[in-house]
DNA sequence: AACGATACGGAACAGCGTTCCGTTTGCCAA
DNA sequence: TTGGCAAACGGAACGCTGTTCCGTATCGTT
């Protein structure tokens, strides 16, 4: 019997069965590391957590944005795939964006100092900015020139600026004074095309 | 002739000729630093640039909130000042409100770093958020209340949550892809009150 | 069992903020 | 003018980061 190959393509040899054990245990201790002490825990305290040492860490993930893409990706994943979804199950198209935009900030907001990281400028952080963007922006777009073709918002807004907004209100979440959903609800709502009124 | 005491209060017993020319220096280097590197630059470069060793810095401020509040504060002071003033020259409330907060973003984005910063929980920058938020809450406050009590705009939205919502905004701008005065423009939207419809 | 490739651990380095104290400097009184 | 002391200064030193690097250990295969 042929053994499956565990990596991710074809091409890769198949690595020792210790390098998988400890990206797996990595993993965990980043996840429960970054719920403790947000996405910028210490390289040692994760290190310590798993059992192993910091060169380890940069082994398996060279950059932070490496460890948190993949810490997050389901997720992220499931956030992606819901927007069709979305799209086809509400009554109208901006019902759907706002859905969609809910999840994401809810995703988002629970997840210490990642809103935070998504904006950082430094260096660590592009794949992770790229990512996100990869993967969201396109659904972002799609949900927005629905309600864009069906009227019911401006024309004129980008996927791109849409998100990055909606990723810099959530930043600061957790203070009980201010609830990023509502003020991305405004935004949302700040959409809305004028000249059409109310819908009901 | 009395000399004149150039301390803050009554209380201050004057301080050195010295203490205060490093002072001067120390303002005008922190703020030819901050426009190179952002507030976050390193302190060591302020020192050098100032001519001066680090622990001069820290005894004059004891904290990087207190140098940026220092460099910064004229201008945020002519932004609390614009609000009454805008209120009373302009057509409606919330067109006051919509220019303040023009004022307001064009003053933070054109800060390399300081919206960041400003929405950092980093104990360093506690006394940053107090003074931006005891400075400019009250000034967001009144205008928001004018607008509301006008029926202009939804009067469930608090003046901190609108201030923070707008700080968070700013971050990142710079970047040519995301204009941050358009998305805040929809924030500022997102409030117009549904029922009274269309202005003109 | 032996050997080569792979992966590991953690010491070592660089850059940061912050503290601390021996030294210098400004100021006032004699 | 000068003596002395409080005020202010400079920068070495410390602790905490991320990151690199290489001697050592382990795995998988022959």
């Amino acid at each position: 019997m042929p053994d499956i190959d565990s990596g991710s393509g074809r091409s890769t040899p198949r690595k020792r069965a210790d390098a998988r054990r400890n990206e797996a245990t990595l993993l965990d201790a980043a996840a429960s590391a970054f719920v403790t002490s947000g996405v910028d825990a210490p390289v040692r305290d994760i290190a310590a957590r798993a059992g192993v040492g910091v060169g380890t860490i940069y082994r398996h993930f060279p950059t932070r944005a490496d460890l948190i893409v993949a810490v997050y990706r389901h997720q992220v994943e499931a956030c992606a795939e819901a927007g069709p979804a979305l799209l086809a199950d509400s009554s109208t198209a901006h019902a759907a964006l706002a859905q969609w935009i809910d999840l994401f900030v809810d995703f988002l907001a629970t997840k210490h100092g990642l809103a935070e990281a998504l904006q950082s400028d430094d260096a660590a952080f592009e794949k992770l900015h790229a990512y996100f963007l990869d993967r969201l922006v396109p659904v972002c777009a799609q949900l927005l020139d629905a309600a864009a073709t069906a009227g019911e918002i401006r024309p004129d807004v980008t996927a791109y600026e849409l998100m990055r907004g909606v990723g810099n209100l959530c930043i600061g979440a957790g203070d009980p004074r201010y609830d990023a959903r509502r003020v991305v609800a405004l935004l949302v709502a700040g959409l809305r095309q004028r000249p059409s009124a109310e819908p009901r």
